[in-house]
DNA sequence: CTACCTGCAAACGGTTTGCATTGCC
DNA sequence: GGCAATGCAAACCGTTTGCAGGTAG
């Protein structure tokens, strides 16, 4: 009953929090990233944005909001980067190599790895980030060949 | 004493078990890769194979050898792919986001969590593939900053 | 008012492709 | 000899940058 979608988050009040100018580019991004509820490349927000930010802006704004941690990159290893909101927790990714769907999945066991990874290593001092994205047939690609 | 080094494999061999033709510069990049013992970027290659082997050469072979499970693509996000041989066993990398330096690291989980994702996702049939890359701070660099 | 954001156009860098030639099997 | 591999040049595509103007704080 014309009740709203729960809201993950205030762009504009994000965004003075890192001390950034809220825009109406900036807000309109953010917007429509939380309100895809999944990874988009460039194009896809410069598509869904069309006559409201440019792609270069696009790239600009990604680049600021990455780097405040709003957003972050993923790679889907499609040749092209596809980003989200930072702050849905630490999960992953599950990208069907036939349809590219893309499903979360939880449960990384980053931290272990991490540190495993670093109590063998003999060259390097700390991990401050890692990728991990799983690559598969999703269920409608496998019955459909 | 002259004694040569160990061979992983012997590349002709190699090209012929999977149907593909042993020519030169096949061999030479096979060699390349193996003696570079990392993974190495397409310039890289077509550098080191100068006079021997265009760029579009090494990107085709690669193609080739990638499809016919030989080499593998591995993505450190430096905006180009990397290369190695596919045969080195199930291990991931560390990679200094500072100078760029690469250190192999087995013990990757894989298995485990590709099971547990499986299991826990509502849409896909099978995983084929993941990635896993760690990024950080090599020793060298984190003294120097 | 000023620093930063934005758009346009052009540069850029890695990768791919068309076409004519070469060479492995 | 025939089909695949190769080189050259040019296209391609995602991304970055220079510069001129606009706007949030």
């Amino acid at each position: 009953m014309g009740m709203k979608k729960k809201v993950l988050f205030d762009a504009a009040l994000v965004l003075h929090r890192a001390g950034l100018k809220a825009t109406p580019r900036r807000l309109a991004l953010l917007a429509f990233i939380a309100g895809a509820g999944r990874p988009l490349s460039v194009a896809m927000m410069s598509d869904g944005l069309e006559g409201v930010a440019n792609a270069v802006t696009v790239y600009r704004a990604l680049e600021t909001l990455c780097r405040a941690g709003i957003t972050k990159r993923i790679d889907f290893q499609h040749g092209r980067a596809y980003y989200e909101l930072a702050d849905t927790g630490d999960h992953h990714h599950i990208v069907c190599t036939t349809c590219a769907r893309v499903e979360d999945f939880a449960g990384c066991e980053a931290p272990r790895i991490v540190r495993n990874a670093l109590r063998k290593s003999a060259g390097f001092a700390k991990i401050t980030r890692h990728s991990l994205e799983l690559f598969g047939i999703c269920k409608g690609c496998a019955s459909r060949s």
